[in-house]
DNA sequence: GTCTATACCGGGATAGAC
DNA sequence: GTCTATCCCGGTATAGAC
């Protein structure tokens, strides 16, 4: 068939991106290099520039994918509610912990992002996305609640965003300390808690949950 | 006064540290060069080597820095007890976070703990010694309200730590997302939420906060 | 598009004078 | 201990044959 040529071109093209996942994370950006890259995909250096024109480019292709792979796996879950995504997260949250690769590359990401700011600026988009379907979760779940919450929902989605971070950031380094469950169980105790104390000026409330502030 | 040559070679040896700060932060581990620190230190490439034996001695003995101050800053905050100690907290969240390097240079850590062993267990052994300190002001705080919690002292203490983390990283990416008082307002919540549910067996409550688990 | 060979440069580390 | 000058390796990117 006349897509044989076309084929082979791509699956290079995927090679390329999976051995760049692979080496990016295990040495870092700055000290992967594009000979190794060629190598773990089973091609030669000239190859790479054939099909990205730089390193950079290279690695944001790379960024790009796993942006792309992260936005649809979120939606994906968005479908079922939220008892069944807060599962679904925390098996995501278990796997990029215990992934050899998956947390490197968004530490990589982060920190490239603060470097170039067209990046960054990709890099934000991108979160902004993720955190809208996670703030519908939140309302559609606090709907069925028929509760309020003393919080907005989405700065309960910017929580349990920045929890999962730094959850799989501890997990990587000393496993131990975080249990499998642990963000779930955090999740849920987070909610009863913003649905005890009232939103509302009015103090009605005891004085329990002294106010916290900066 | 004797002491005069002691005293400028630890004002370089210092100038160093605050120069490898900069530029690694700025540039990332591998991209940073030997010549720019000098350079920001006002010395020169020589001179580095003769007080660190490599670049990734500097690095090393910058991080050790960091940790030590860390940790004494976890210290001081401890002795006024945990109502003092949140606002606290949330300071030095927003100064990490608003800092134009320490966010940066905790990544660079996190990243090079993951690849180097020995420093990764020198990293992980200065969390586990800072999370003491935030678990026993936990408990400090248990005993005085006088409740239980539906979770350990400690894993608390890990949750506040890893949220604290990821809302560093999504307020440097996209500040707006992530206002001043936050962390103090989400955990402040979370404690309510989690004297809220009990943390015996018997289900004697309502059906509220389903249970959510992995 | 894919390969091998190579131009080219930047940076880590050292030598040796002061 | 601090400097300048230099060695030398490794790595990005390109040239040119197939």
């Amino acid at each position: 068939m006349s897509g044989s040529r076309a084929a082979a071109k791509a699956r290079t093209h995927e090679n390329l991106l999976d051995a760049a996942a692979t080496v990016f994370a295990e040495r870092g950006y700055g000290a992967a290099s594009v000979e190794e890259i060629a190598r773990t995909a089973g091609t030669s250096v000239g190859s790479v520039y054939a099909h990205f024109t730089s390193k950079e480019k290279l690695f944001v292709a790379l960024m790009e994918r796993r942006s792309a792979h992260e936005f649809a796996a979120a939606q994906a879950e968005l479908v079922d509610g939220f008892e069944a995504a807060v599962p679904a997260l925390n098996r995501q949250l278990l796997a990029e912990a215990d992934s050899d690769h998956l947390a490197e590359l968004g530490a990589e990401a982060w920190l490239y992002a603060l470097r170039s700011p067209a990046f960054g600026a990709e890099l934000a988009a991108h979160h902004r996305r993720v955190h809208e379907i996670i703030t519908d979760m939140v309302a559609q779940e606090r709907t069925r609640r028929g509760t309020t919450l003393s919080m907005s929902d989405a700065e309960v989605g910017t929580v349990a965003s920045a929890l999962a971070r730094g959850l799989v950031q501890y997990r990587r380094l000393s496993p131990e300390s975080v249990p499998d469950d642990l963000f779930g169980r955090t999740l849920s105790a987070l909610l009863a808690g913003l649905e005890a104390s009232p939103a509302s000026p009015p103090a009605s409330g005891p004085d329990a949950a002294a106010s916290v502030d900066a």
